[in-house]
DNA sequence: GTTCGCTGTGCAAGCGTTTCCATGCCGTCC
DNA sequence: GGACGGCATGGAAACGCTTGCACAGCGAAC
């Protein structure tokens, strides 16, 4: 293994210059420094990034934590942030909780705590002050997305008015019967936004007096199938349906058109679809939605907890609000009632 | 910071003991090893993994690189990627290529071999033998997953024969106008799967005397979205219609479905269509497929890599094939014409 | 009663960088 | 011409663990 001592030797200077010659810090002669690029190309030397952290007490690896991978919004988080940080010359490591709460836990205190990251990056995941203040006691930045993280800093959208906005949508085309798929039942606070999309919806149909039925709220796992498969109970009765569907995202969204096809209803004719998020197979099937931009946030927040690296007292306790658009295309209409 | 010599101190015995009883590595007494736990969890010790890492040469952490992790297959090889490794005790560092090739080059140089990671896990990535090389020469075991990668070990199926296997099945229904959307045309190294897959389908052609058309060969980027886009233009004419499309991918074959629907094609009856993977959503829909079980392959290239790095002399240079499985659902039937 | 071997523990030398501090040098200013 | 400030560099002390080696203690074997 190539050292940074073969490095020294090699250009005729000592260790220290080597690594200031490298890493920029600290001043050396034009010459010297390229004396040593040279010896370290030659040799294909490359700082053992362990002794370079243990000695600096900086990392250039960021911890990413996410509820699953699997799901369209966390894959473009993942996606968006993994290529700021690579751009930045970061190392990601990444938490997958895969939406298991038992891993919570020991993935905060085992693997967080063990100090091989600078900061952390958590994705609709609530963390509880206790957590939050044990992270950034040991001076691990945070910087959240998607979903609330009181006390930290975040970029993210407003769940409650991005689902009140999707249901008014609805409302003012002149639909009376709304029905949402979304919000899991359980109070986790691992996936409150399930919960507050739902309030969202709920308000904003007492807003235009409308009622909010129990049985034409469902329950789902934010997944294509889990919207099949939900729709499909929901629009199966042809007597007493829904004219609209406000589903809490975007695949649920699609799975709730494709069992409209499949039960022979014409969209938006017979039934109104929207959903939230964005996603690209949405445009594909003409699906109305309440856009938000993942892509975008993954790279502001990446941009936003590395400047708080260089200068922690800037961290602050808000939200970011991140940007979101009503997107009509064909899935949405007056309804023909 | 919490360090080994206050746990050592509280427990009333040296640094050395406190770190052979909290890693297990030498022999503790038990009564020893009870106050040192104790005093650790009193004084919530964490190891530094850095200055383990240099002191030990270990590091607990696997370097996983996927050409993305927006598409299905990525995302469950990734999700149970990381499962098994937290499960094991591991980090992992995500390398997402983002289907970029130069970033390549950077991530294999100054990333991998950062000595940061204990092991690398390849996703459908083609190393080069000096690259390979370069890996193994520093003592980082590999294990690849899904896709060729000579001179690694990997788990992966064989993508020549699965898809001739899904072209048969076609053949076997009786078609004979049989098209396909997948291979990038792009020859990079790194999707050469879609290539070899293309190739099996030809393969198969030609073995049942059938004709390849060329005008029938679609390329697309293994989406949902793509195989809509590239399903349209080729059951967009009416007349010259192929009767079946084998998709290299389940999202493109998704895609095509989802295009025959809105093209007012039945299928199977007017068309049948086939994929690869094994999508969830694929049995939503009632789509034929070749299934492979990425999270299968996930977890036993974890398995072995977590082997080699006990004993890497069993480290060898060969392929486990994966699993498959032909699963017949309503996409494909005997051609009506 | 020695000798031997084993267990449990401590000492201290690493691991490969970074960075503080000291030093030497040169140019500038009085 | 001497003093001083700034720059380039080297020496060496961290950083916080792991682990080889030495050693004490103790029971078993002779």
């Amino acid at each position: 293994m190539v050292g940074i001592r073969d490095v020294a030797h090699r250009a005729g200077v000592s260790t220290a210059t080597v690594s200031r010659a490298l890493s920029g810090n600290g001043r050396v002669s034009a010459g010297t420094r390229a004396r040593v690029l040279e010896a370290a190309s030659e040799l294909g030397f490359v700082a053992s990034s362990t002794a370079s952290s243990l000695a600096s007490g900086r990392h250039r690896n960021i911890g990413v934590v996410v509820p699953s991978v699997a799901r369209w919004y966390y894959s473009q988080i993942v996606d968006s942030v993994a290529a700021a940080l690579l751009r930045a010359g970061y190392d990601l490591t990444l938490y997958n909780l895969n939406d298991d709460a038992a891993h919570r836990e020991s993935v905060l205190s085992e693997f967080l705590l063990r100090q091989r990251c600078d900061g952390v990056i958590p994705v609709s995941l609530e963390l509880g002050r206790d957590e939050l203040d044990q992270l950034l006691s040991v001076g691990k930045p945070v910087v959240g997305i998607g979903g609330p993280l009181p006390g930290a800093e975040t970029y993210s959208v407003d769940d409650h008015e991005i689902a009140a906005l999707a249901t008014e949508h609805l409302i003012r085309l002149g639909h009376r019967r709304i029905a949402h798929i979304g919000g899991y039942e359980v109070a986790e606070k691992d996936f409150r936004i399930a919960g507050t999309r739902r309030h969202g919806y709920e308000a904003a149909l007492k807003g235009a007096g409308l009622e909010a039925r129990r049985s034409w709220q469902l329950a789902a796992d934010f997944t294509i199938q889990s919207g099949m498969v939900e729709a499909r109970q929901l629009l199966g009765h042809p007597h007493d349906r829904p004219t609209a569907v406000f589903c809490a995202s975007d695949e649920m969204a699609i799975g709730a058109l494709l069992a409209a096809r499949e039960l022979g209803l014409r969209v938006p004719d017979d039934v109104s679809i929207i959903g939230i998020d964005g996603h690209e197979l949405g445009e594909a099937l003409g699906l109305t939605t309440v856009a938000q931009f993942p892509q975008e946030q993954g790279r502001r927040a990446v941009e936003r907890l590395l400047q708080v690296l260089q200068d922690p007292s800037t961290l602050q306790s808000v939200n970011h609000p991140a940007r979101t658009a009503l997107v009509v295309r064909a899935s949405t209409a007056t309804p023909t009632a």
